[in-house]
DNA sequence: TGTTTGTAACATAACGGAGCGATAAATTCA
DNA sequence: TGAATTTATCGCTCCGTTATGTTACAAACA
């Protein structure tokens, strides 16, 4: 497939709630086929529904968190934070990772800080982390859910029970009220396991994530031992942060 | 890279031992650099060890055991195997496959028998089986090991002392004495508590493992549900193991 | 029932990646 | 130090994959 176009077609889709398939293919300058067969992928991914002749776009709250969106929103943003995060590992340690899309991002850039032993409960990374040499890879197992490719609930809560690492590295959904907000309950408690074995916690978070809600408490700010996020946050929001004791650190995005 | 060319080298420098570097581009006809890149990659495997301007093969015990080797091993036989695996298998069960290399064939198979809850410390079968729906995977975590492509250590075995499933289908290194062996003993612990937590265990082994001994001991071949084995195992062998009470099945290759 | 819309199957074109060789630089051995 | 060997890098070619369009047919609508 075209991932811009598939993008933009959600974008557009969006854009005008419900759109004519002819509509689509006049706009874009392909065959019908192609709409089509784009229109069904992003119906199979949640983002759009399928109607007869038209598609409509799916309430912005479901398809937000689901791991096919999350994983091509804003990868420039995502770089320059896993990036910012690797000043955060030392050769020789024990470093948790969480499954957010942002986590995966690091995972390429581990190689540069080995030897390390990495802990996670993503998929992706897994895949990603295998085949290097000097990284020794601890998977937290689990129930897998596909929306976030990871393995959750109370096998992986047991597992990352019996560990301690030296730093944890997460992201969550929202922030709001000084506090990180994750959507899904399992989640949540899979990422305070994590950091509850982590002698230091790191927060990975995009800028867009301030202010916006998420329906359960992961820990508040303040617990973090540094906050990354990127350059566009506002400059007042920054300072409130950082006078209610915030190690905020902002990342420039190249 | 050529397989079928890396196949033949390892093959040629296991039949002579030590092989100089110029008769293999003799022998094969390719460049010095395509021979160094392919005798790279088999050392790196473990297959083979390089000298200056020469190779030398390991001793057998060592890569026989490594996952890049065994995968490729024998196709049809583990292709055989995993299809009458399935026959064990019920729509709905919770069923355990370990990090066999036969197991992993299982994998694209079980979609048949759908749905079905699948728990295994394989990563070949947890990136085979996360895409496939009405398959519900539960990963056990725990250390990776690259040698054979799974998760062990007590992570895993404290994960499997969690669950509880209908059905375990195992594969052993050998069979001596009435008894399934395995050459790891941390992949011998990951099995035994897989076959601990499950109703029904079934044990897959190609013909040649009968007779061919490893360290661990896993368990003593009657304490298996049914075993499979391939049409090669000899008629005298097969009749005293049913005589111990083994439920020998055999199955034919195709 | 006719028209529109969805699905399936096949052909083709474009892109990316893998394998390979040639050459040059670096390293090792004697 | 000189020769042999190994590594690194570049570019070429070939193959497989993927995206797309065309066509034909099935299904849904009105």
């Amino acid at each position: 497939m075209n991932d811009d176009r598939m993008g933009a077609i959600a974008e557009y889709v969006r854009a005008h709630g419900e759109v004519r398939i002819d509509t689509l293919t006049n706009h874009f300058g392909v065959s019908r086929m192609t709409i089509h067969r784009h229109i069904e992928r992003l119906a199979q991914q949640g983002v759009l529904r399928k109607l007869h002749g038209a598609v409509t776009a799916q309430p912005s709250s479901i398809y937000e968190s689901l791991y096919a969106y999350r994983a091509q929103s804003e990868p420039e943003v995502k770089a320059a934070l896993a990036r910012a995060a690797l000043s955060e590992i030392t050769p020789g340690q024990a470093v948790a990772l969480d499954d957010s899309t942002t986590a995966t991002a690091l995972g390429p850039l581990l190689a540069q800080a080995a030897p390390l032993s990495v802990i996670t409960n993503s998929l992706a990374l897994m895949q990603t982390l295998a085949s290097v040499d000097d990284i020794a890879l601890i998977a937290v197992g689990g129930d897998y859910a596909p929306t976030y490719n990871a393995f959750i609930g109370p096998g992986a809560e047991d597992a990352l029970a019996r560990l301690r690492v030296n730093v944890a590295i997460c992201s969550a959904s929202g922030i709001a009220d000084g506090a990180a907000l994750v959507q899904d309950g399992l989640v949540t408690r899979a990422k305070a396991a994590m950091l509850d074995a982590a002698e230091r916690r790191v927060l990975l978070a995009a800028s867009p994530k301030f202010g916006r809600i998420a329906l359960n408490k992961l820990a508040p700010l303040s617990s973090f031992d540094a906050v990354y996020t990127d350059s566009r946050l506002a400059d007042a929001t920054a300072r409130s942060l950082r006078d209610a004791g915030v190690a905020l650190h902002i990342v420039e995005i190249s």
